[in-house]
DNA sequence: AGAAGTGTATTATGCGCATAGTACAGTTTG
DNA sequence: CAAACTGTACTATGCGCATAATACACTTCT
């Protein structure tokens, strides 16, 4: 049964994509494996505090992507190949670096600037262990 | 008259948030000065193929934060102090910084890895000077 | 003064996100 | 079998974003 424990939720962006993003980066993280039982949608939706068809919402898509598996009925559970998620890790990961590449340079930092901020906040930069 | 020459559409994020942060970011970047004049709001919204209340919006929370200023019946102008414009430089670059540094850990990534992502698509990505 | 442009405000419509509530069929378990 | 849980589906409401269409008062410029 994978966890919710390190997530947070954040304002600005829609809830079920926040909900597939922790679990999309959870799996390329290491702590959702392939096989791994989810929460299900009542009871994923009454620990974050949300509504079920938000997690339905989430889930959905996560299956249309191929990331796990939904039997009416029944329990869902993570289902993806090794080589979809090398995939998935290469475009998040490209993504995260050329927006924040994009974001910087247009405002004149050079790339040198760009390595500084990156080890300042390394550090002091926690990923919320809060609560839920 | 300030341009909106690199200004490229983004799908996800709205659309006054986008004209907000490019002014904010262009502030930043120096391309847009103390004293330079804002497109009006039915100039900038037939520029970009938006509506007039959705500008009106970007420039309102703009003015808000102490950025431009407005005379009813007059153009607008960029209204910025050098005090200003270095918190808000040092805000942007953290919040960014900090976004990134945030998903890459979570997503198990080394510092190493980090800094090669860094420069991989320092180079490659341009910012947009595509239409409009 | 008069025309043109500008900031500002209002009402109404449509869409996506999130909510509440309900319902039904399938599975798992005792 | 029967209860409990699960996935799935549907209707309805509210809010934010974006749109369209006006309207009015103020300024700038000829």
């Amino acid at each position: 049964m994978i966890t919710f424990d390190g997530f947070v939720m954040q304002e600005g962006s829609p809830i079920y994509l926040q909900i597939l993003m922790y679990i999309k980066r959870g799996i390329i993280a290491g702590f959702i494996k392939d096989g791994d039982e989810l929460p299900s949608r009542r009871v994923l939706s009454a620990l974050l505090g949300v509504n079920p068809n938000t997690v339905q919402k989430a889930y959905r898509q996560l299956e249309e992507e191929g990331l796990i598996q939904s039997r009416a009925g029944a329990k869902s559970y993570v289902a993806i190949t090794e080589e979809l998620l090398g995939s998935i890790r290469k475009e998040l990961l490209e993504e995260d670096a050329k927006g924040v590449v994009r974001s910087l340079k247009f405002m004149g930092v050079s790339k040198e600037e760009a390595h500084e901020l990156i080890n300042k906040y390394w550090e002091e930069e926690f990923f919320g262990a809060e609560d839920v």
